[in-house]
RNA sequence: GCGGGUGUAGCUCAGUUGGUUAGAGCGCCGGCCUGUCACGCCGGAGGCCGCGGGUUCAAGUCCCGUCACUCGCGCCA
């Protein structure tokens, strides 16, 4: 049985049907020796069944919820387990301890366990069938009055979970959450294990590299000038572990970028289960993580989920059918490329476009022709709104076409477009025109925007899919310089012929992504494992022998003294969490999270340092000068 | 760095075309209540309407700026 599941949520969803239903703790906690009762519990608050009726137990918990009769009180007592109805009456010695308390309190109370009347059965808790008859309390803890309830589940401001993260973390949905999270790494350990993967340990503290995202940087004390840097990712480090002969290595790594946040990328930091694999070719990765992660999502969600094999899309399928290297294969629309369409079409502008190489991409909006003007309207008002020229439509009503594409593309090519498409009697389709790679994002855009109009997202699925055959190289849209398009470390398709023969722009890379709805689960590629093909693939994006050498001297070097083809990929541990949590947003399956600009709000970190600290490490500050201006009643710190 | 949204009581929110003393629910404090499980009933406290400026006889409401949170773009090999 799978702890903090979905599975377990009952019919009103209560928190302790979906939490944990350890009815005890591990023997060796709770067989204490001798005749006393242990100082704080015999029992934990999800225990007692009507079987320890006349039994005397001791819970402790938090005071979940009170029920004040007067001369009856009613306490749920929660811990990690469960909850408990301890009940007490006026006169009692418990009974004014207990009317003292507020919510939130720890308390340890000792009483019988009583079995409750027929009418008076709670069927939503575990333990409702019984409660405990307060005899003694010991207050533990009391709590001050709370910035936000742990009861129930109302929403409230991120800045004030975030700053009373324990109080967020007592509340039923978060505590379920990290379960969750707990849980499917102990699965993946499990899994990746018996797959025959080693977990090692890489280090924290490590050298910046010229490429990727922004480092976090850590000064040296004993290297004045000189500073570490936090890994982006254990990218080097695994493959030396192939290099060094240990064949197949995982770690839930954690990993830092100095990078801004989105709703699924924390800032700061996260955790990837990062794994390298030797001899292996692209088709021995697949096989080798498919099943942990088809397993995975099995085990924790009820959802349908793609089985392996998953499909694999060429990258430059997935642009032109999805307009995006990460689809949602659950949204069903399909885009196509009707650019030939429009040469010297009635449709000025999309004609004039088309004769200056531009190009047209259509995205089919099934039974879109049904709604009002207003949706297609309102489609071309958010294109506009995200930045492009526009969005153009043709809605089809009872086999008509209408809008300003159709009276003027012609009667006769209208319908010839309808029918390539393959469109219905009252479907509509929209056109993003312009530079291909603005035309497929827009059209992307388009379709994920269409597909969530329309409702033709599925919830009830996680489909799956790796993106295939990346381009190794691309353009600089700035400098018009050959970069490259991801990993520099991956091998490209043909190896050293194909960069000797080749137009870079043309050379894939045996790189790959997994997606799963639309997320970007992990990247990975098999590595470029040869000094000479290393030299020439960096040379191609202008990087000298001597500018290799030097920021890839660990690698460069151990390449050099029998080195295995290798491979592997990173899945991001947060992101399938919040796939199989149903959370929206990232910071709902980490414990401790930093807000969008970085900040934890709860340590207060990023913290101000002492002048001594500062000294030791041979740093001087250069702040910029505040730009706002001080708040009405802040002093201006003079200047001297 | 840029764009969108939000900001009124501890929390969730309402607040009309600008118009008298800014409201409700939850929570908090006090009182009553012996079978509740979102217990119930009565009473009370609690507001720089994010902050600054402007328009106006009059601003929670309109305008400008700014801050905070958040979503997106850039960025994230």
């Amino acid at each position: 049985m799978i702890f903090g599941h979905r599975r377990l949520l009952g019919p009103r969803g209560s928190r302790f049907q979906r939490a944990p239903h350890v009815t005890s703790l591990p023997a060796a906690v709770f067989d204490w020796s001798g005749s006393s009762m242990h100082p704080f519990r015999s029992h934990t608050c999800a225990a007692l069944r009507k079987e320890d009726v006349g039994e005397t137990v001791r819970l402790s918990g938090w005071v979940h919820r009170k029920r004040d009769h007067g001369g009856l009180l009613f306490v749920d007592l929660r811990d990690h387990y469960g909850i408990t109805q301890i009940v007490s009456e006026e006169g009692e010695d418990a009974f004014s301890a207990l009317d003292r308390l507020r919510v939130e309190s720890v308390v340890t109370v000792t009483g019988k366990v009583v079995a409750r009347s027929a009418e008076t059965v709670n069927e939503d808790l575990p333990t409702g069938e019984v409660e405990v008859q307060a005899e003694q309390v010991a207050v533990q803890s009391s709590a001050a009055e709370l910035p936000m309830p742990v009861f129930g589940d109302a929403e409230y401001p991120e800045d004030i979970r975030l700053k009373h993260r324990y109080l967020d973390l007592r509340r039923e949905k978060m505590h379920a959450n990290m379960m969750l999270r707990s849980n499917v790494i102990a699965s993946i350990r499990r899994r990746m294990i018996e797959q025959g993967f080693t977990e090692f340990q890489t280090p924290i503290l490590t050298a910046s590299s010229p490429e990727g995202a922004r480092d976090y940087l850590v000064p040296s004390r004993v290297h004045p000038g000189k500073f570490y840097a936090l890994p982006q990712a254990p990218q080097m480090f695994k493959q030396l572990l192939m290099v060094a002969g240990f064949d197949r290595y995982f770690q839930i790594a954690p990993c830092f970028r100095d990078e801004d946040a989105r709703a699924d990328r924390s800032p700061g930091e996260f955790y990837q289960l990062d794994f390298e694999m030797s001899f292996v070719t692209q088709d021995d990765v697949f096989n080798a993580i498919e099943p942990v992660l088809e397993g995975i999502f099995n085990e924790f969600s009820d959802k349908k989920v793609t089985p392996a094999p998953f499909p694999r899309i060429p990258f430059a399928e997935a642009m032109l059918k999805y307009g995006s290297d990460k689809p949602d294969l659950r949204n069903p629309i399909e885009i196509s490329d009707v650019t030939s369409h429009f040469e010297g079409s009635g449709f000025g502008l999309f004609a004039k476009l088309v004769s200056s190489g531009n190009v047209v991409r259509a995205v089919p909006a099934p039974k879109a022709g049904e709604k009002s003007r207003k949706f297609f309207d309102d489609m071309n008002e958010w294109a506009r709104g995200e930045g492009y020229a526009g969005l153009g439509y043709i809605n089809i009503k009872d086999g008509v076409p209408g809008g300003p594409i159709a009276k003027n593309h012609g009667e006769e090519k209208t319908a010839k477009l309808i029918e390539e498409l393959g469109l219905g009697e009252n479907d509509g389709v929209f056109f993003a025109a312009g530079k291909e790679s603005e035309a497929a994002k827009l059209a992307g855009a388009a379709r994920t925007r269409v597909g969530e109009q329309l409702d033709l997202i599925t919830d009830e699925e996680f489909k799956f899919c790796w993106i295939v055959d990346f381009p190794m190289y691309e353009k600089d849209e700035d400098t018009g310089e050959v970069i490259f398009s991801h990993n520099p470390f991956s091998m490209p398709q043909g190896e050293m012929e194909a960069l000797e023969t080749k137009d870079p722009l043309d050379i894939l890379a045996w790189q790959y992504d997994i997606v799963c709805n639309g997320v970007e689960l992990s990247s990975g590629a098999i590595r470029n494992h040869r000094p000479d093909i290393m030299y020439k693939a960096f040379e191609i994006a202008g990087y000298s022998k001597e500018d290799v050498d030097r920021d890839f001297a660990g690698m460069i070097g151990a390449f050099q003294y029998g080195a295995p083809p290798h491979g592997g990929s990173a899945p991001g541990v947060d992101r399938i969490v919040m796939l199989l949590a149903d959370e929206p947003n990232i910071r709902e399956v980490v414990l401790f999270p930093m807000n969008q600009r970085a900040e934890d709000l709860m340590m207060n970190a990023p913290s101000p340092v002492s002048e001594r600290q500062l000294k030791e490490l041979h740093l001087k500050l250069n702040l910029p000068k505040p730009k706002v201006a001080p708040k009405a009643g802040e002093k201006l710190v003079e200047e001297r």
